[in-house]
Order: C-alpha cells, then structure tokens, then sequence
DNA sequence: CGCGTTTGACCGGCGC
DNA sequence: GCGCCGGTCAAACGCG
C-alpha cells in the first residue's frame, strides 16, 4: 500500500490509499506545541490525527453486503486536548445517540449534520486513559458549505474535504 | 412553537 | 441460537 502523508495542523496524518480511509500518528514537535497554543484559545487544541484500524476494518466489513461493491465513506478521525467535548466546527450537529463504550468510562456521543440533505456524522469520545483527550471522528462529506466560519476549524474541515484518488 | 438534547428501546453483526 | 456490543430511533423533555 501506498501512504501520502501530509502536514495537518503541525502534526502529521496519513491518508491510506489502500482502505481509502485516513489514519495517522500522533507527532510531537515544537511546530505543534506552538500551534496547540494558539488553537487552545479556542477550547481545543488539535494534538494529532489518530489511527484506529480495527474500528476501520470492521466498519468496512459492516457496509459490503454480499455482492455488492462496498460503498466505502470516508473517514477522519483526530485528536483534541479539551476540557468540553462539543467542537465549534462551523457546522451544526444534531446529537442522536450516547452509549457508553467498553474500556471507556466515558460516553460515546454521536452527531449527525442538521443541513438537509447532508448525512456526514460525527463521533465524539472522551479518553478514559487520558481525559484531556478528546477524539472526535468525522464520518462522510458535506454537501454544502460551512454555515459558521471559524479562523482555525475551518482549515481542518477544509483538509477533510480531501477526496480519496483513485 | 421550533429545534436540539436526553435516554431507554431497538436492532443488526459477530463471537462463542 | 443467544448474548454482548456498538449504532440508531424516537418519544419525551428542555430551552430560547
């Protein structure tokens, strides 16, 4: 398999053009610190793009149904240092579920983009290990543009647009 | 009154 | 087949 790794918000992700999806590591640098510092003026602070390859495989295994080509959604996961969960994006999300998940103490809260017409979904887990750490994984693509700008989040929805090549 | 959250029920996949 | 687990539904509720 082929990785394309690009800079996202002075760590690194990894788009893997094998699955289609986007996985990546955590990178500690001092060009992050000194981002993290300005991005935590707006209550979070991007600390990388985490990689969960086994929720990847089984949610691709879950979406082909028996001869049919699997309708691969993209996927975007990454890490915050917060205190609240609720990520300002730009968009607005319209909270549909909370479960508790295993080898979590904290809730899984899931959302889903009001715009009519757009299905992007979004989940947002707190660390049970670390619970400065929220990560929140972004499910599809929006259809329209961001109704609430913001400065910083609008360069990280914008990275996410990125559309797998094939 | 319109819209978003809460919360238990429901459901489908998967492992045993 | 059954129970666990994660994801979704939807009715009730809250709040502006």
């Amino acid at each position: 398999m082929e990785n394309q790794w690009m800079p996202f918000l002075g760590s690194t992700c990894c788009y893997n053009s094998m699955n289609g999806w986007i996985s990546g590591l955590k990178t500690e640098n001092s060009n992050s610190t000194a981002r993290e510092q300005h991005v935590s003026n707006i209550k979070h602070s991007p600390v990388g793009v985490v990689s969960s390859e086994t929720h990847t495989t089984n949610i691709i295994s879950s979406l082909k149904k028996k001869g049919d080509k699997k309708i691969k959604k993209p996927r975007f996961a990454f890490q915050t240092r917060s205190q609240v969960d609720i990520l300002d994006d730009g968009y607005r999300w319209r909270k549909y579920g909370q479960k508790a998940v295993k080898n979590n103490n904290y809730p899984r809260s899931y959302y889903k983009c009001t715009h009519q017409g757009c299905n992007v979904k979004k989940q947002v887990q707190r660390l049970s290990k670390d619970e400065g750490v929220v990560v929140t994984t972004y499910e599809g693509m929006h259809t329209h543009p961001i109704d609430k700008p913001t400065d910083n989040f609008e360069q990280i929805l914008h990275q996410m647009h990125i559309i797998p090549p094939h």
